[in-house]
DNA sequence: CAGCGGGTGTGACGCACGGCACAACGCTGG
DNA sequence: CCAGCGTTGTGCCGTGCGTCACACCCGCTG
């Protein structure tokens, strides 16, 4: 089924296109939908072409050197993904999967190229994209580097919290389960069941259905530098 | 002082460029010697240009939210640095650091931005060097992701490790300090020391000046994945 | 309703490793 | 040749947290 125009438009790589070549993309890209779960490009798949995402949330993960799984990063509505294999024809360097229903439309990898590089404007799309991700990548390598699995737990919520709609509150939407954190900081599900009971109970975030809520920021921000924790 | 054409001709965002634009480059550039330890690039810095690094071999290094230094990419002669700033105009994520005695050159941001926008084959090269980063960055990760220092350190020397000149054996050249070492793969030095004595111990490695040869690969791949190590 | 599976909460145990303290080495420069 | 500093080697101590084991809760489906 072809794709409407206007959600063409809402994607970062084609929101400078002219009108033609975005009715031709309309008409031959289709959508693929998604479940929770649901692998979207598999580790180590060469000659992938680019993917689209037009809705919902992924999440590209990959394994240590000894087998355990490593979460790395996010993919939103609008961003586009795949793209590591596509510019260095290299094969896929993890796993990227939905961890919400999601639509995608996948561009074979001819035509991803030519929109990458045959105009400056794809071209610094493209560049801008993956200067995002290498600043989050050092973020959070920045996170993986505390010293205790304590502060990496805080400092992973307070990455995940985004400031919620109303009030200036902070909150993250549907929170993740205790062993997708753990494979996120590094640590185990028991360790990031502990460190959340223990914020729970000096009220420093409360949940709110599948929500999680950050009342006290500060507090948040202390823990991940070391003076604030169990211990003193 | 001007630099040469040749030299010029081997840098990697400049290799395609025609003979006119490499001779005005070679009038405008000039040349910077650093030594070790000198800081080409400061953590924060804004509107920076690119950096062009003829000879030596520099350092990327962040620090973690509580302070302490993360050692995160090397950069090698040829390469650039610096392209994050120059894309998107935030200050720069990291301090650039030399390892050894280099030379580099610096490139005003906008001239930068036309080298690596304007032309499809500067567009890719730039394309190319973000996908190297970002692949290196998600291997360094993995290395951060294993659970005991003993592999880390294992996965890191393997990963520093390059095929020597004469016959097929790996070497080390110029080997990092100890502390150095625990930098990079989150630990204390002591842990290295100790680390290294044991791979010692087993004529595992071996050093030869201020290298460190590799006398059996297979061993330490084993002692990375859990299947060898300390405690049997 | 029972039965099930995925997620969460909690106690107990043991050990790897971070931190400290100090000794020993190997340079560089005076 | 000695002083001084950066790096390496080692013992010891305390503890954070990984691991195992098990109970509980909730939302399914039949």
């Amino acid at each position: 089924m072809p794709i409407p125009i206007p959600i063409l438009q809402g994607l970062k790589l084609l929101d400078q296109l002219p009108a033609p070549r975005l009715e031709e993309l309309s008409r031959t890209l289709s959508e693929r939908r998604v479940q929770r779960r649901e692998v979207v490009v598999k580790l180590g798949d060469a000659g992938g072409g680019l993917g689209l995402l037009i809705e919902g949330r992924l999440q590209t993960v990959s394994f240590t050197l000894d087998g355990k799984e490593v979460g790395t990063d996010f993919v939103d509505a609008g961003d586009f993904f795949g793209e590591l294999s596509v510019i260095d024809g290299q094969p896929a360097p993890e796993y990227v999967i939905a961890v919400a229903p999601s639509r995608v439309a996948m561009l074979d990898r001819d035509r991803a190229r030519e929109l990458m590089f045959s105009t400056p404007a794809g071209a610094a799309a493209v560049a801008a994209r993956l200067a995002e991700r290498l600043r989050r990548s050092a973020t959070h390598k920045a996170v993986l580097a505390l010293p205790s699995s304590f502060q990496r737990v805080c400092a992973q919520l307070a990455a995940l919290a985004r400031p919620a709609g109303s009030d200036g509150g902070l909150r993250v939407h549907v929170a993740p389960t205790h062993q997708e954190i753990a494979i996120m900081v590094n640590t185990s599900r028991e360790t990031v069941t502990r460190t959340l009971q223990f914020l729970l109970g000096l009220q420093v975030v409360a949940r709110e259905g599948h929500d999680l809520i950050v009342l006290r920021p500060e507090l948040l921000r202390q823990a991940v530098d070391g003076s604030f924790g169990p211990t003193r």
